[in-house]
RNA sequence: GGGCCGUUAGCUCAGCCAGGUAGAGCAGGGGCCUUUUAAGCCCUUGGCCGCAGGUUCAAAUCCUGCACGGCUCACCA
C-alpha cells in the first residue's frame, strides 16, 4: 500500500507509542458513559463523578501544560482537559506527540465545567483504543449561533461515495440519513405485522425473471450449469404464497435491474411488496396512504416534510385522479380518443409532444405523457388510477372497460414511489396475458414478461381475488431525509473500478 | 450512449481566458503557552497539476484522445 507523507509520520507515532509500552490496537475498553449519558449525568448532579468515555479525538487544542480536546462516540461529542499535573509527564508527552485527530480513545476522569461553563471530563487515566494511520478528511468546525458551520469537509461526492467509512466517520448528518433509513423500514414492519401480514423471504436468483418490465443481471449455477436471473421483483412467487394459503404477505428486499442510472434509480434497490388477500386496489390506495403517514409520524414526528423545497403533506387523503384525468390536464389529450397507438401517435405529434415511433398504446401514454408531462409535477401525494391493459400484464381489467386495468400508481415529490393492483387471478387470462405480451414486445426485447408456466400453474390451483403493492424504499427515504439522489440513501452505491 | 462541466498538497480551493521556477487556508512537523473550543503567536515540510500523446525554445495553462465523476438528455412502468 502507497502512504502519503501523514500515513508515514503516523506510523512513525504508532512505533514510537510501542516504543514506550503503549498497546495502540488493545482488545477492550472501559467505558462507563456515552458522550450524552457523561453530559446527562453531569446535569443530573454528577460534579466530580468519576466516568470512562471513549470516541474519536475530534479536536485538538494544547495550551502547554494543559490541552483541551473533544471526544466524540456515536451520541455526540464531550470535551476532556488534560493536564500534565494529573496525568503525569510521560503521558501528557506521549498525548502531544504522538495521538493524532482520528484515533480512538479512553479517557476516565471527573466531571466538571471549566470557566466557559461546558461540561468537560479532567482525565486522570488516558488510553489509545485504536491508532488511526490515515487522516480523516474533516475539516474544522465552528458553532455558529445554533449552527455548525464546517470547513473544507469531504465533499467530492465521488470520494465520498467511494470511501463511504470516511464519508459517514466525518459527517454526522450522512450517519442521520441511514438511522432514518432503519426507521423507516422497522416502521413499516411494524405497520404490516400489526394488521396481521406475514414477512416472507423469496428467492432472489430466479429461474425465469418477472413481475415488472425491466433487463435482468444474469449469473450462473455451476453445478446445476443453470443460468439464473438476479430477480427484478418478487411479485411472482409472493403470489403464489396466497395460491398456498397465507392471506397477507410481505416481503422488503433488494431489486436488481439492469438499467441506466439516475437519481432515482440505481441497479440495486429496496423494495417493499405486500399482497393481501380480498382486498381491491381501492383497499390497497386506503392502505398505502394511512401505510406512508404512519410511517412518517413514526420516523419524523410529523406528516409534513420539506423536499427540494417543497412543503408535502403527507397526512391522508391524498388526492385520487384516473390516469386519464391526469394526462388530460397535463396536456390537453383524452388518450381514450384515440383507442390505437397509431391514432394516439398522431394525436401526439399534433401537440407537438415529441415521441418515439413504433410503441405500443400504453406504452405512448405510460412513457410519453405520464412520465414526461405528469410524473414531475405530482409534487403533493397523488394517486393516479385505472392504466392500460398493455403495460400491465398482472392486473385485472375493469369490468366495464377491458381496456383498462385496476391499478395504480403513488406520487410524490414527483417521482413514483408505489404501484398496485387488483391482481389477476384468472389462470386463463393470465396465460393470454402472457402470450399478448410476447406478441407486443419483439423477441429480443428483454423487457418482455417471459412466460411463467409455473406461475400459471399455481394459480390453476386457484388464487383468492387480492391487493397487491410494491413500493420503492429508497424514494421514500429520499422524500424523507431530502435528498434529491438515491445515491445518497444507500450505503455503498456501485461505482466504477478506478484504474 | 449524447451534450455540458469537473479532476491541482491529506481536505477545501486559487492559478488556466492572455504559456515563462506551482500558491492559500485547514490538516501535518518544530517552538512558546495550565481554561481552550476554527485557540493564539513564530517558524516550517508537503505536489507524476487525473492519464497518454501533440503544438511550442518553454505546457497546470493551448490542442487531441482516454479514464473517472457530476449534472442533463436518452434509456428505465
Amino acid at each position: 500500500m502507497e502512504l502519503s507523507d501523514l500515513e508515514r509520520q503516523r506510523l512513525e507515532k504508532l512505533q514510537r507509542l510501542r516504543d514506550r509500552g503503549w498497546d495502540p490496537y488493545p482488545p477492550r475498553a472501559e467505558r462507563t458513559h456515552t458522550a450524552a449519558q457523561a453530559i446527562a449525568a453531569y446535569e443530573a448532579g454528577g460534579e466530580g463523578l468519576e466516568v470512562t468515555i471513549t470516541g474519536r479525538l475530534r479536536s485538538i487544542r494544547v495550551m502547554g501544560k494543559a490541552t483541551f480536546a473533544h471526544v466524540e462516540d456515536e451520541s455526540g461529542k464531550i470535551q476532556i482537559l488534560l493536564r500534565v499535573n494529573l496525568l503525569g509527564e510521560e503521558v501528557y508527552e506521549a498525548f502531544e506527540r504522538d495521538f493524532d485527530l482520528g484515533d480512538f480513545v479512553e479517557a476516565k476522569g471527573r466531571l466538571m465545567r471549566t470557566r466557559t461553563g461546558e461540561i468537560t471530563v479532567e482525565v486522570t487515566r488516558l488510553r489509545m483504543l485504536a491508532k488511526a494511520l490515515s487522516p480523516l478528511p474533516w475539516g474544522k468546525e465552528q458553532q455558529v449561533g445554533d449552527r455548525v458551520v464546517r470547513y473544507s469537509a469531504l465533499t467530492d461526492v465521488e470520494e465520498r461515495y467511494r470511501q463511504r467509512y470516511a464519508d459517514l466517520a466525518v459527517h454526522p448528518e450522512v450517519r442521520e440519513i441511514f438511522r432514518i433509513r432503519a426507521r423507516t423500514v422497522a416502521a413499516i414492519r411494524q405497520f404490516l405485522d400489526e394488521r396481521g401480514f406475514l414477512e416472507v423471504e423469496t428467492p432472489i436468483l430466479q429461474p425465469i425473471y418477472g413481475g415488472a418490465a425491466a433487463r435482468p443481471f444474469v449469473t450462473h449455477h455451476n453445478q446445476l450449469n443453470q443460468d439464473l436471473y438476479l430477480r427484478i421483483s418478487d411479485e411472482l412467487y409472493l403470489k403464489r404464497l396466497l395460491v398456498g394459503g397465507f392471506e397477507r404477505v410481505y416481503e422488503i428486499g433488494r431489486d436488481f435491474r439492469n438499467e441506466g442510472v439516475s437519481f432515482k434509480h440505481n441497479p440495486e434497490f429496496t423494495m417493499l411488496e405486500f399482497y393481501a388477500a380480498y382486498l381491491d386496489y381501492r383497499a390497497v390506495m386506503d392502505l398505502c396512504e394511512e401505510m406512508v403517514s404512519t410511517v412518517a409520524r413514526q420516523v419524523l414526528g410529523t406528516t409534513v416534510i420539506t423536499y427540494e423545497g417543497h412543503t408535502i403533506d403527507l397526512a391522508p387523503p391524498w388526492r385520487r385522479l384516473t390516469l386519464r384525468e391526469a394526462i388530460l390536464e397535463a396536456s390537453g389529450i383524452d388518450y381514450t380518443q384515440y383507442p390505437t397507438a397509431d391514432a394516439l401517435f398522431q394525436a401526439l405529434r399534433r401537440a407537438g409532444i415529441p415521441a418515439e415511433p413504433g410503441q405500443t398504446w400504453g406504452k405512448l401514454i405510460d412513457k410519453e405523457l405520464l412520465s414526461r408531462l405528469v410524473e414531475p409535477n405530482l409534487l403533493q401525494p397523488t394517486i393516479l388510477y385505472d392504466y392500460p391493459r398493455d403495460i400491465s400484464p398482472l392486473a385485472k381489467a375493469k369490468p366495464d372497460d377491458p381496456t383498462h386495468v385496476e391499478r395504480f400508481e403513488a406520487f410524490i415529490g414527483g417521482m413514483e414511489i408505489a404501484n398496485a393492483f387488483s391482481e389477476l387471478n384468472d389462470p386463463l387470462d393470465q396465460e393470454q396475458r402472457f402470450l399478448e405480451m410476447r406478441q407486443l414486445y419483439k423477441a429480443e426485447d428483454e423487457e418482455a414478461h417471459p412466460m411463467d408456466e409455473d406461475y400459471v400453474r399455481a394459480m390453476m390451483y386457484g388464487m383468492p381475488p387480492n391487493g397487491g403493492f410494491g413500493m420503492g424504499i429508497d424514494r421514500l427515504v429520499m422524500l424523507f431525509t431530502d435528498r434529491s439522489s438515491i445515491r445518497e440513501v444507500i450505503l455503498f452505491p456501485h461505482l466504477r473500478p478506478r484504474e
